[in-house]
DNA sequence: GTGCATGCAAACCGTTTGCACAATA
DNA sequence: TATTGTGCAAACGGTTTGCATGCAC
């Protein structure tokens, strides 16, 4: 069973030609067990425990790796700066992976969602926005200059 | 015109409590202009063209003031620290305002979702995420003994 | 006059990076 | 053996904070 979710890490790590390592494994199998969205420190207290060599840079390195790689995604692209909005109004967003453009979209359609009662877990829900994630017209431009040179 | 802005920002600086001040009412109404979402450093940096005593401090200051307050959101919820998915397939996600939990929620409803060119300004979508802001059943737990003793 | 806000610099903290050493292919 | 990854510590960059001064009420 264990040998076979190793196998398939290995197999993984080929395919997308990375070198597979101790560390890099422990990291991807105990993601596997994961579901509640861990942060880099809180991966690395974990793994710790039972693997106390390992560092927090090569969490961190690991990471961006299998993010890179689509092994596992970030829960939010917007991580590096806080953006503020002034729009009060509801609205949703669409989001330029590359240059991290927020634009604002209303959608009347897009407010009127709701979620029943058996998904929200508990939650008390108070607000909802739709993220677009994609890449925006002028990125697109800029991606075609590039493909023509 | 720019009074009645003026005076409005200063009502509403009385009505919720706070001192007000002339860097305060410089950033509120540059916000006012902005449809970009910007940072704080954005902010900063356009700011002193004009006003070249303030302080990046008081840029934050304020910005965490007005969020408080509800004058203005911060775009990003989860800003603090970076997250991680290992969840591939499609799905949207409840996040609680008090802990910041993240619960996915799997509701093929809103994986079909689609925008029309229409609102889309220009950008190429290539997904979509919901994202249900709210309070988890833990945190209301907690008010609710908060609010007995 | 009292209290809250500003401006400066230092501290903070999550994250990245340079480099020597170790492991992989 | 050549290449890539790891671990450590130092650097980085966005953000917060302590404190003296200044402004609002």
């Amino acid at each position: 069973m264990r040998l076979c979710e190793t196998d398939k890490f290995i197999a993984t790590c080929k395919s997308i030609g990375i070198t597979v390592t101790y560390q890099r494994l422990i990291i991807f199998e105990f993601l596997q067990t994961q579901v509640n969205h861990p942060s880099a420190e809180d991966i690395y207290k974990q793994i710790r425990k039972i693997h106390p060599t390992i560092s927090l840079a090569t969490i961190y390195n690991t990471l961006v790796t299998f993010a890179e790689h689509n092994l596992i995604n970030r829960v939010t692209q917007l991580h590096d700066v806080a953006r503020y909005d002034t729009n009060l109004k509801m609205h949703h967003h669409l989001v330029c992976r590359q240059c991290k453009k927020i634009i604002d979209s209303h959608y009347p359609a897009l407010d009127r969602i709701k979620i029943s009662r058996r998904h929200t877990h508990g939650f008390k829900v108070m607000r909802h926005q739709v993220q677009f994630d994609g890449v925006c017209s002028e990125c697109q431009k800029k991606a075609r200059i590039k493909s023509n040179e």
